[in-house]
DNA sequence: TATGAATGAGTTTTCATTCAT
DNA sequence: GATGAATGAAAACTCATTCAT
C-alpha cells in the first residue's frame, strides 16, 4: 500500500513542522530551560510521547530550530549577495528582511538571542548561533569595505562597523521580543550609522 | 558573649552583598531558570542554607538584583539631569555610563535583558524592568525634543528616536553578554543616529 | 494505539484510591508532619513522581482524605436519621458504626483526631474536621433532647451531654490509635452515660 | 565568688524551666515533628544556641517534658492512694485532678497524647507514656475491683472498666486540646460509668 | 552565659524520559 | 502513529545542630 505510506510521510512531515513551530513560540517566551517538554507538546496539540517519536528530546528540538534559522539566514545572505545592488543597498535589504523576521516566523529571533547569550543551552545550538553571527560579521565587513571604496559608506574600521550593525540588529530583536514595534523607519535610521550623508 | 549587634550587622551586609554580586554573575551566564541556588551559593563561597538565611529563595535574590539595578539607573538619570550640558551631551554621558555598566557591575546588563524578554522570570522583576525601560524612554524623549529645539539633534518623532536609542543600548547589552568588546567608539558611532552633522 | 480513555480512567481511579488508602494508614501512624511523601508513595507501591501526578502534594492528599471521611460521617448521620428507631437506639447505632470505623477504614479516626488537635495541619482539613464535629454535636443534641422527652435519656443539658458523648468517641479513637482493643462492650458501657436505667 | 555561682545556678534553673514550659505549649499546638527548635527558643525568649546549652536537642526537651508529666501523674496516684476515701471517691478525685491538668500546666495533656499515639516521637518518650498508661490501668483496676467488693462500683471486668475510664480521660484531653470546655459536670457524668446508682 | 551565622543532611517538588497499551 | 501513566535523577527548600565570638 504505497499510497498509505505516502500519506504517512505527509502526516509525519506536518507533525514535525507543527512541533517545531510551536516549540519556537514557547522557547521564545520561556527560554530553553524554562520550557518543559509538556509545554511544547501542549502547544503543538500533541502528547509528550509523540514528541519523542519525532525528536530525541528537548535538546534536539532546540538544535533543529536553531539549525533551521541558521539555514534561513545563510540563504538570506546568499540572496543578498546575488542582488544587483550597491553594498549599502544590500545591507539595507538584508536588515529589513531579518527584521521582518523570516516571513511568518518572527518569534524565532529571541530563540537565537538565547542561544547567543545563555550558557544553559545545548552546545550545538550555541555553536551554530555563534558561527552564524561570525559569518554574518565577515560578510558584512566585506560589503562595508566595498561600500567604503565606492564612497557610499562612511570611513572607519569595517570590522567595528559590522559589529556595531549586528549589535543594533540584536537590539531590534530584543525590542521585538518585548512586543514593541520598532517603528517603520527604524531600519532607515539605522542606515545612518553607515551611509555617508549624500552630501 | 554573643557577637555585638554591630558586628553581626556588618557580617550580614557583607554576606548579602557577596551573594548578590555572585548571583548577578551567574544569572548573567546561565539565565534565571538555568541558575541553581547551589550555583549562586558556590559562587558566593557560601552554602545553600546560608543563602536561604538571607533570601527567601531564588526569586527574591533576582528581584533584589533588578531593584538594585533599577535604583542605579534611576540615579544615573538624576545625575545626568543635573549635568550642566546640552541634551545631546547628556545622552552621550548617560549611554557611556550605562554601557560601562554602573561602575564595577558590568555583568548586570544581561540580567535586566532577561527580565525584559523572558516570561520565566518573577513578575515583580519584569515589572521593575519594564517600568525602568518606559521611564527611560520618557526622559530620553524629553531630552531629544529639547535637543531638536536647539538644533543639536536631528528631526524626527522624538518617541521613535528614543525607542531606537534604547533598542541600540539593548543591542550593546547583548554584545556585552556575548563577551564581545563593542569597541571604544561604539557609543560615539551610535550618537550619529541622533546628532545633526556638525556642519 | 493509545490506551482507551476508559482504561485510563480506571487506572487513575484505582491509583488514586490506592494512594489515599495507604496515606490514611501512614498518616495515622506518623502524623501529618511526620509523614514523608516518600512514605506514602512506598506504602502505595508507587513512586514519588506518580503521587505528584495525582495530587498537588501532601496537603492535597490530607485534605482529600479528611473530606472523604467527612462525607462518610455525614452519610452515616443521614442513614441514622432514616432509621426507624428511638433516639437512644439511633445514637447507639451511630457510635457503633463510627467505632467500627466506617467499614474497612478503621485507620482513619486518628487522622481526623490530628486535624482536630494539631496546628500543623492544612487549614482546609482542620476546618472540615471542626465543622464535622460541630455538626455532629448539633444533631446529637437534637436526638438527646428527643430522647429526654420520651424519657429514654437522662436529664441534663443536651448540649453538655452531646459534647460528653463526642468526647468519649474521641477517646475511643485514641485508644484505637494505640492499637488497644476497646473491648466489645465499650459502646454498651458508654450508653450508660445517657440512657436512663430501665428501672 | 560562691555568691555568683549560686546566682548562676538559680538563673540556670529558671532558664531550663522557662524553656520546658514554652516547649510544652509549642509541642501541644504543633506536635513533636511540627515544632522547630527555633519555635521553642522564640517562645522561651531565648536563642537556639542557648537551648543547646541546656538540652542535647529537641528529643531531650521532649523526653524531659514527658518524664516530668509522668512523675506528676505518678505523684498524683500516690496522693490518691494515701487518701482516706472509698475507691470510687479516689477515682473521682484523681480524674478531677488530671482534668484540671496538673495545676497551671493544662497544655501538657496533648503532649502526652502525641507520645501515646504517634510513631514520630522519640522512643523513650513513647515508652514513658505507654508505661504511665499501663500503670494507671493496673492501679485503677485494683481500685475498681475494691469498689466492686464494697458494692460501690458496678459489676463487670475491672480491666475493661479501667480501660474505658482511661479512654474517656483521653477523650477529655482531646476536647481540652481543641480548647473546648468540657463542662463542669463532665467528671461527674463520667463517674456514672462506674458507680452503681445509689439505689 | 548567650547569640545567631553557618552548614549539610534530609525532604519536597519538578520534569525529562521511558514504555505498556 | 499516538497516549499518558510511571519512574527517578536533579533541583528547591527546611531545619537540627555546630561553633566562633
Amino acid at each position: 500500500m504505497p499510497r498509505t505510506e505516502d500519506a504517512n510521510q505527509v502526516i509525519r512531515e506536518e507533525r514535525r513542522h507543527q512541533i517545531l513551530k510551536s516549540a519556537a513560540q514557547v522557547f521564545a517566551r520561556q527560554g530553553y530551560v524554562g520550557t518543559r517538554i509538556e509545554d511544547i507538546a501542549a502547544a503543538a496539540d500533541s502528547s509528550k510521547g509523540l514528541l519523542y517519536h519525532y525528536f530525541a528530546g528537548k535538546e534536539e528540538v532546540f538544535n533543529t530550530l536553531i539549525a533551521m534559522i541558521e539555514a534561513g539566514v545563510r540563504h538570506l545572505f546568499e540572496e543578498a549577495q546575488r542582488l544587483d545592488a550597491s553594498p549599502g543597498e544590500r545591507l539595507r535589504w538584508l536588515i529589513e528582511r531579518e527584521v521582518l523576521g523570516f516571513e511568518q516566523q518572527a518569534q524565532m529571533f529571541p530563540v537565537v538571542l538565547q542561544a547567543l547569550v545563555s550558557d544553559s543551552v545545548p552546545d550545538e545550538a550555541r555553536d551554530l548561533a555563534l558561527g552564524m553571527g561570525r559569518r554574518s560579521q565577515v560578510v558584512m565587513r566585506e560589503w562595508i569595505a566595498a561600500g567604503q571604496q565606492s564612497g557610499e559608506i562612511i570611513e572607519g574600521d569595517p570590522d567595528q562597523l559590522a559589529l556595531l550593525l549586528i549589535t543594533c540588529i540584536n537590539g531590534l530583536a530584543v525590542t521585538a521580543a518585548m512586543s514593541l514595534p520598532s517603528g517603520p523607519s527604524a531600519v532607515e535610521s539605522l542606515m545612518r550609522l553607515l551611509l555617508r550623508p549624500s552630501q
